[in-house]
DNA sequence: GATGAATGAGGGTTCATTCAT
DNA sequence: CATGAATGAACCCTCATTCAT
């Protein structure tokens, strides 16, 4: 699912840390957060490829050294999300044994990595809506494999259909407006504790035995 | 909050249900109907003004004629769904006394809109996102007064705060994402039986005392 | 091979000579006269679409009303000149019996367009060289179509093989170089003598009887 | 007419046959045989200045260390040929004494060329056509010049004017032809067989006395 | 000399909106 | 009122050329 579509990599013969390859991946990385900061504020088809470059301090072209085009871009911005999420979840998940604990470890994964990217998540949950066809297919793709997992746990925690399923799909939608609701205003809301509260409302709300525990 | 912004009231001299009136009125109907239908499937980006008048079987010049611009119309569907679900919520409330068969009442009225009228569910849920400025902030405006009554009458459920107002959106969001869920293949998916399964969840997890009835 | 390719035919529903479709036509007429005019001068990869709807008197968005792309429009003038060519070869070839008369009858049709549409043999025979992919292979199979005519022609005529077919390549390209070296400088050279002169060559080296005659 | 335009001399402290200006005279050389590959089969304006480099084994900048453009490496390219074409010529005709045998001389020399150097030829009378405004105007001074010459020996055998000139210029648009149609479909077409066929029907229609020879 | 990442002007194209008819 | 041809700003993207290393 994560092919080299946006790939595009920075021409380098040397893949190892050297200077050189450092240098031009920072580059990239400098414009992939430019584009995540432009992204998150104004929405696909407000950012111009120029704004992105501007914020990234290079020109227009130099963008198309490290993307092949404006929605390859967005791309990447989605896949750092589910990479990021599913290694978090991968990682967390090895040290739980009980299907709730397994079940606790990966929505707290996802929460936290939200959390931790708070723009990325706006871009992704909030503006990848109405971006592009194909992008919109591919978040699709992704948001059903994250969905697929969550609903298997949930049926190991003896969460019946159609419950698991639809359940899944319902959390996604709960964090994601809840993640539009603090980008509204991030002063005037705590976005951890938002998190925290609708976690516990699904935890209650599949039935689970135990209480979701307050975050750490 | 519903100014005359999205009125564009065809300049006609009589003001009563005369001819004249009833007809250009029809012509907004179809306009808007034709727009819901294409804005549904399409989304905003990739739905022009060509498409709605075709699918009108007016003139795009004409459209003009109805709606001072594409953003006001696609603004008048989102208030065409807000005034359903106002008028049917008031409808259904006025009938109960109890704070959690008002809240019932409420979110069944809510649902039952949005199955009446699915193609504008998926154009207010799915695709104001992304589309423009003054839209995403008007649909905010308009989520943020309906999550308030929500929250309100949670509060008179006894679910204290932060959950009222936290689960009122998370609500919202996880409606959203089920009408997604179904709008990706609406063969596949029972629209109805998903949201009662969602309903029936929050219920749950807002720790109301009673259950969320089968639907009708 | 004339399809409608190069239509984006003005969207009027009448096909008459009404005013409406007159207005139109003349607009298209318009614009493929200013393409004519600045690609002859200018080339094809020198000519913007911004120049050609200036030359036009119109925006660039009409231009494009009336051609999808650029290149259709480069190739409606190459159908143009192919058509005006076809037409008078068949006009002229039907008042003849002799074949010698016959291949005369087509040569001097080629020439007379090329003569009446100076600019257009400018744009077909020496810019559609380099300009695009699709355009070029386009014209060569025009080309190609042609020189079959021709060789089949000679061919009656007595005109052996391999001096047949390539006999009638050569002659198109004597020609292209005969108004190539008549656009560079329309004030010193006339194209009328200069291609009476190519004729009288060519027949004397296809090894035909009579004598090239003398332009009326 | 073949200033040191296209020198770009690459700027070697040494101006002898030194081992530091021969390693990069080669440099010049693999450089200037990438283009006329890369050229012959793209054309100009679908030929990157990275495709060059590419295919000569170096990086985009060293190009620019020997060719001060794009434009003057193609320019190179043409004068490589009018180079060619212009020693052969000098040299057989300096064996020859009668008017017919040294006009023989060059038209078969030019061919003989054309013969060895088919991808250069593919680069001059195909590409160079809607390439750039200079190069166009280099390429039509160098025909002229070349056609004076044949028209020249073409006055001296007895063909009068307008044949002679007009003649010489439509030998050279008839060569350009065949090179174009064999350039087509290489293994379909036999060059040297159509140029010999070439230059019997100009010989021919020349009204020149003997018959032009079988290639040897 | 050699490199190749960086540049940015310029190209083709789209589409919401207007206005003369 | 209705029309739909006309508009032109704005977009994404390319590529010849430069220059710091």
């Amino acid at each position: 699912m994560f092919s080299d579509h946006n790939a595009a990599s920075p021409p380098s013969r040397e893949r190892e840390g050297s200077a050189d390859t450092k240098v031009t991946q920072e580059r990239r990385q400098a414009l992939l957060a430019a584009a995540q900061s432009v992204f998150a504020r104004e929405g696909y088809h407000r950012t111009g490829i120029r704004q992105i470059a501007e914020a990234a301090g290079c020109a227009v072209g130099t963008f198309y050294l490290y993307f092949p085009s404006k929605g390859d871009c967005f791309r990447a911005l989605i896949d750092k999300l589910y990479q990021a999420v599913m290694e978090a979840i991968e990682k967390r998940r090895s040290a739980q044994g009980a299907p709730e604990a397994k079940l606790a470890a990966s929505l707290s994964a996802v929460t936290d990595v939200l959390m931790t990217e708070q723009d990325l998540a706006r871009v992704v949950l909030i503006h990848a809506r109405g971006s592009e066809l194909a992008l919109e297919e591919h978040l699709w793709t992704i948001q059903k494999t994250f969905a697929r997992l969550v609903a298997q746990d949930l049926l190991e925690c003896g969460v019946p259909e159609p419950s698991a399923t639809v359940g899944a799909h319902a959390w996604v939608g709960a964090l994601a407006e809840v993640v539009n609701l603090w980008a509204r205003d991030p002063q005037l809301h705590d976005l951890r504790a938002m998190v925290h509260t609708v976690q516990a409302l699904f935890w209650r709300g599949w039935g689970l035995p135990s209480t979701w525990p307050n975050p750490a």
